[in-house]
DNA sequence: AAAAATTTTTAGATTTACCTAAAAATAAAA
DNA sequence: TTTTATTTTTAGGTAAATCTAAAAATTTTT
């Protein structure tokens, strides 16, 4: 059994590992609003329980347990989150902080129940792929905005970047999940894109356009 | 803002506080399954914090601040016990121990969103009523079961024992939360109460009877 | 390859919520 | 009203997670 904030070091190392392979311990650190020295403190902590491997000034990989515990902890994060927009009606750039906490609810049945009332949904409200009991993520294949051409159709599956002020961006352009777009035209001064939004045009720069991700086989 | 453990503290004052006016430090203490040197301390912490009065070998009360502090868990605590059971349909003996966790979740948005997401429920699964968002407890009228005469009618709402094993018992006799009784007898040699329950008929121990509460006008 | 810069670790403190053991106050019994 | 028992508090200590400041290792630059 891990505390609190042993469960979010093993998800920020988890998350950082989805960018490079040996983890950081400043990188640790400045995720977690923290400093080097109680990182250091942690990650001996978490080596010696066999959840990470821990060469000193080498950086942290996690050990099998501690991937599978970090996954069980996303999990949870992200089914909140549905349960969060899809039942009480939050708004996709509200739900962070609060799934932030429930992540850390210990309760195997709550999570198994909560997933069924939330009819196993496969991606949370920003198109996250959201792992099964078994810590399984579904397949999935996005393609991200700016590698589509003129002419291309798909649905909005997911973005890569979570900041309030980037979702309530594309929420006010009318960028939400689900939402079936078009390319009608890149502009090659900017590389800013046009979109076909069931009726209306909307503009989104070359910077919007990256962390928009598109699947053309409907919700995922 | 106060951490988890002092929201218990206050939760656990309270809870004592509806029997007895002074609370008594090795009553908290049992309670928290805790020491009563530990008490000590973490009472004068919430004294120091405006959240209880207290005298030196006299107990505590809870101050106006603190008595609202604590009926705002309460309120959580109860109504995750509402979700638990009409959402994700856990039985009424299982959701204590989830619900104390749920409960130190810190958001008035969530539980606001959460009140009107459960139809603005008045009771929790065990009959404890739910105070509003102000704090306001509805007024209701139970009787205990053990006070009703041969003939008497009424609906069961609530209990006064939140144990697993009676839950458990009651549940086998179908005693369940909004069912309609009649008491067809009451043996003169030990107290037993035999009841009339839709068809059948079940016969409860006296100490049974007791931790029963009914209403006659539905459910409140 | 030596010097400079950066990253990481160690050493020693601090805070929170505990604890044990002993002392002090209060309540109950003789 | 003493004595005894119970309750409560104090004193001093521990473990978890943090911190600052300084030392050590690694990486980068010259």
């Amino acid at each position: 059994m891990q505390s609190y904030t042993e469960e979010n070091y093993l998800k920020t190392i988890y998350h950082l590992a989805e960018k490079t392979i040996n983890v950081q311990t400043n990188a640790i650190a400045e995720q977690m609003q923290t400093k080097p020295a109680s990182v250091t403190d942690m990650i001996k902590k978490l080596a010696d329980k066999g959840l990470v491997d821990y060469i000193k000034y080498q950086g942290v990989t996690l050990t099998e347990i501690g991937k599978n515990t970090a996954i069980d902890i996303v999990r949870k994060h992200r089914l909140w989150e549905v349960f969060l927009v899809d039942k009480l009606n939050f708004k996709w750039d509200e739900v962070h902080d609060v799934a932030e906490e429930l992540e850390h609810i210990k309760s195997i049945e709550l999570i198994e129940r909560l997933d069924e009332f939330l009819g196993f949904p496969k991606a949370d409200p920003h198109g996250d792929p959201i792992p099964d009991k078994n810590g399984r993520f579904a397949k999935t294949q996005f393609i991200k905005l700016i590698e589509l051409k003129i002419g291309d159709q798909g649905t909005i599956t997911g973005v890569t970047q979570h900041s309030s002020a980037f979702l309530k961006h594309l929420e006010k352009l009318g960028l939400t999940l689900g939402k079936k777009i078009q390319i009608s035209d890149v502009t090659d001064f900017d590389g800013s894109v046009e979109i076909l939004l069931s009726d209306k045009q909307v503009n989104i720069s070359r910077e919007v356009a990256k962390h928009i991700l598109i699947s053309s086989n409907g919700k995922n």
